[in-house]
DNA sequence: GCCCTGTTTCGGTAATTCCTGAAACTACAA
DNA sequence: TTGTAGTTTCAGGAATTACCGAAACAGGGC
């Protein structure tokens, strides 16, 4: 790590792509594409609307490349697009406030992964219901409770993710001590 | 789906089959390999001890694909190996309880993923602490926040993993209300 | 119609991750 | 010591996922 000067740019230059490096490997440990973690740090650090050539420049990636992942950033709800009055370019912008955030990757992940899994356990638990035998009870028993917990954490994520950080985040801290 | 009489024996195989394949889709979308979910899926829906020989027969997957998954799932704390009295043979037993199967989770997740993610973001925060300059102050807050952000959810999911299931669900009970 | 500016799609390739099968290793018993 | 039953390692191949670059497309103005 360089040492710069309290005013020198250089230093928030570095620091930011430093943290859009560190933020795409975040996003990989969390299964989210390297490229796609890197876009969203980019732009929720940033103070100005970027275009897709901005952030094909900044990134050091391609065309198609950075479309597909601003397609999918804007498709989880985490950037939104802009159009300025007379320009025909497309800027994006990043929901900045962090709880926002958290409450979009919440409800994006219930959507697309908890209640898939959900559905597959309620078939599975519905279809051995009456089977007979010791066996067969222990099995759908242990669905049946997979089933109610991934139900019961369901509830409490998408409460969770309408609530507001201002009620949230004392509860939280209450929630501790 | 097919449909088997009450006590047929078949359709409780069928069943886990299924329940091993979905939770094997399930864990790819959850950030887990296949194989190591599908290992998991069978041995917590048994009865009965499981050889390394068993699991390749019945997910027809190779010993060296069975040993690293019953390995990484051994370090991840959700199966335990046992060896019977006089036998050389190893042995596997899943953590059948949902709510401590979560609290692993929840705990090595933490440990492997959000961990490294707090380091790098304070890390980053430190170094812009100082600097001068609009844009470099409003880059610095916004790590900042990201970075308190995670701490909070950090101690939340830690106190969360060291509770009882029974002061934990009636508690989820409630908040719901 | 034809250019101009920007967006979207897509085939091929590169990179990563996962899996296999076989060989190497360990420990015990005859 | 050799045989046997088991575990561990690993090089190479298969499958998946991500990325590039170029071509196709869209919608104005002229």
């Amino acid at each position: 790590m360089k040492t710069r000067p309290e005013n020198d740019p250089r230093a928030l230059l570095e620091a930011r792509d430093d943290f859009v490096t560190q933020w795409g490997t975040i996003g990989t440990a969390w299964g989210i594409n390297r490229t796609m973690a890197q876009v969203h740090a980019l732009l929720i650090t940033t103070g100005h609307l970027m275009s897709t050539d901005e952030i094909m420049e900044d990134l050091k990636i391609s065309r198609g490349n950075a479309h597909k992942n601003l397609r999918d950033l804007v498709s989880w709800g985490l950037i939104r697009s802009v159009v300025r009055k007379g320009e025909r370019k497309e800027y994006f912008e990043a929901e900045k406030n962090v709880w926002k955030m958290f409450c979009i990757i919440l409800r994006e992940r219930r959507r697309r992964e908890l209640r898939p899994a959900q559905a597959a356990l309620q078939e599975c638990a519905a279809r051995t219901k009456g089977l007979k035998g010791a066996e067969a009870v222990a099995f759908n028993k242990q669905i049946k409770a997979l089933s109610d917990f991934l139900e019961l954490a369901d509830s409490v994520i998408t409460k969770i993710s309408r609530s507001e950080q201002s009620s949230m985040v004392p509860w939280a801290l209450k929630f501790l001590k």
